[in-house]
RNA sequence: GUGGCCGUAGCUCAGUCAGGUAGAGCACCGGGUUGUGGUCCCGGGGGUCGCGGGUUCGAACCCCGUCGGCCACCCCA
């Protein structure tokens, strides 16, 4: 990080720049997650990134550690009072509601986050998310399929060593019952939980099971998984036949419990095993069959994750050494510079990616910079342009010979 | 929000313990090779030592504050 000089001004606390060639990896992140909705059947949905506050405190929930102390909240010049998103569900949810859409919803969104917290690698203030939400259906094939795309986004990112832990939490009816229990345990042990860990057991006790400072106490305690009603045990086990059909492998972690209070049976992170505990949940997500009411919609199923982009792309095995350009051309004389130009202007119609320097420089200066830009070939017009050729060089090789401008295209794809 | 470590060139860092007005490597620019990069050699630009205050004849170095980063907790993406 580079520390700001004397006026200089800085970024917020909390906050990232991201240049090339590191925004490359986030380009590539971003087309895949596209490109992995458009195979999946999302549409794009783009929403607000501030809403009403009572859209997050009321969709999130109110005794939420994001709703608590981590949202971004302030008044705006007509006495408002507005929220930056923490998360992008409640909003999704909100904008399907407004819209009057009901029936069967896919939709996939990405972009920037906001919560107000300590920074630390992996935890920023503002950061981003791509996630996707299957409403209007109870199917467990939804909750498999959104399961299945989390996992293949972080496939097609290269991040190694992934875990799907999976659980489910059960229905609101089942919790009813599980919550006295959970309550009474953790009661009968109170002088050995944390202090934090003693504040939920009447806000909310079952988020105490995946509580770090109080292990110990826990793993004694009731879980939700046992106290399934019926239909959300059938719903779970089938879940997790789908799963082995897709051969996606997943651990059961019966004290996984989300911190968004809309939660309903299945919930699941993607743990990036090769780090600690701190920001190794890349991704997340569960099904929430009560949120539209609770938004003030008609009850409508529905199922969704986020993944972690900061995260995941620090988990990545995306290299950074990858052409970022095919053709660097490199300009020997300078009375065909025009010439030069209006063949770049051409190369890149034609969808070709092309750069030349802008001002005069030594043809080993531009040599340079065509390998500095991690170009694939080098193109020089000089001499040889009078014939109509150019010369190629492969930069990887370090082979060239002689062609004619319009040949560059099919000496890219034959390489 | 709590506790700890750290801030010197674009980057990684040395110099701080024993105060005497800044260094290395890499990167960047130019040249050696008047049309050829990734190797090598030579040269060059670039820093009021995060910021503010204090102590001192003198502060990158000591003291206080502040901002920022990192780590753990908390929690999550």
């Amino acid at each position: 990080m580079t520390e700001p000089k004397r006026d200089q001004l800085v970024r917020p606390k909390g906050t990232i720049d991201v240049l090339a060639p590191e925004s490359d990896r986030w380009r590539m992140a971003h087309r895949i997650f596209e490109d992995l909705a458009e195979r999946f059947g999302y549409g794009l949905v783009l929403t607000p990134m501030f809403e009403h506050t009572e859209v997050f405190a009321r969709g999130v929930g109110q005794d939420t550690e994001v709703v608590e102390k981590q949202m971004y909240t302030f008044v705006d010049r007509g006495d408002r009072s507005v929220t930056l998103r923490p998360e992008a569900t409640a909003s999704v949810v909100r904008a399907l509601i407004q819209s009057g859409i009901s029936g069967r919803f896919k939709g996939a969104y990405w972009g920037p986050m906001f919560r107000y917290e300590r920074p630390q690698k992996g935890r920023m203030r503002q950061f981003y998310q791509g996630g996707v939400e299957y409403l209007g259906s109870e199917s467990p094939e939804a909750d498999v399929e959104v399961i299945e795309f989390g996992y293949r986004f972080l496939e097609e990112l290269r991040v190694p060593g992934v875990e799907v832990h999976l659980n489910s939490i059960g229905d609101p009816t089942d919790r009813a019952a599980y919550r006295a229990e959970i309550t009474a345990f953790l009661r009968a042990h109170e002088s050995d939980l944390s202090r934090d860990a003693r504040k939920r057991i009447d806000t909310n006790p079952m988020r105490v099971l995946d509580s770090k400072a109080d292990t110990e106490v826990v793993k004694a305690a009731p879980v939700p998984i046992d106290h399934l009603g019926a239909a959300a045990k059938e719903h779970f086990e089938t879940v997790k036949a789908g799963l082995e059909v897709l051969n996606i492998p997943y651990v059961v972690d019966d004290k996984l419990v989300r911190g968004l209070d809309y939660y309903n049976r299945t919930v699941w992170e993607y743990i990036a095993t090769q780090f600690d505990a701190a920001h190794s949940a890349v991704g997340g997500g569960g099904r929430y069959d009560g949120l539209f009411e609770i938004l003030g919609g008609t009850p409508t199923p529905a199922v969704g994750l986020a993944m972690g982009i900061d995260r995941i792309l620090l988990a990545s095995d995306i290299p950074l050494d990858v052409p970022s350009l095919d053709v660097f051309v490199v300009v020997v004389d300078e009375s065909l510079r025009s010439e030069a130009r209006l063949l770049v202007s051409e190369l890149r119609s034609g969808g070709i990616r092309v750069d030349m320097s802008d001002v005069q420089r030594s043809v080993k200066a531009q040599f340079k910079e065509a390998d500095r830009r991690r170009s694939i070939s080098a193109v020089v017009v000089g001499d040889e342009w009078n014939q109509d050729n150019v010369t190629i060089r492969d930069l990887a090789t370090g082979e060239q010979s002689l062609i004619g401008p319009k040949e560059i295209a099919q000496w890219l794809k034959n390489r």
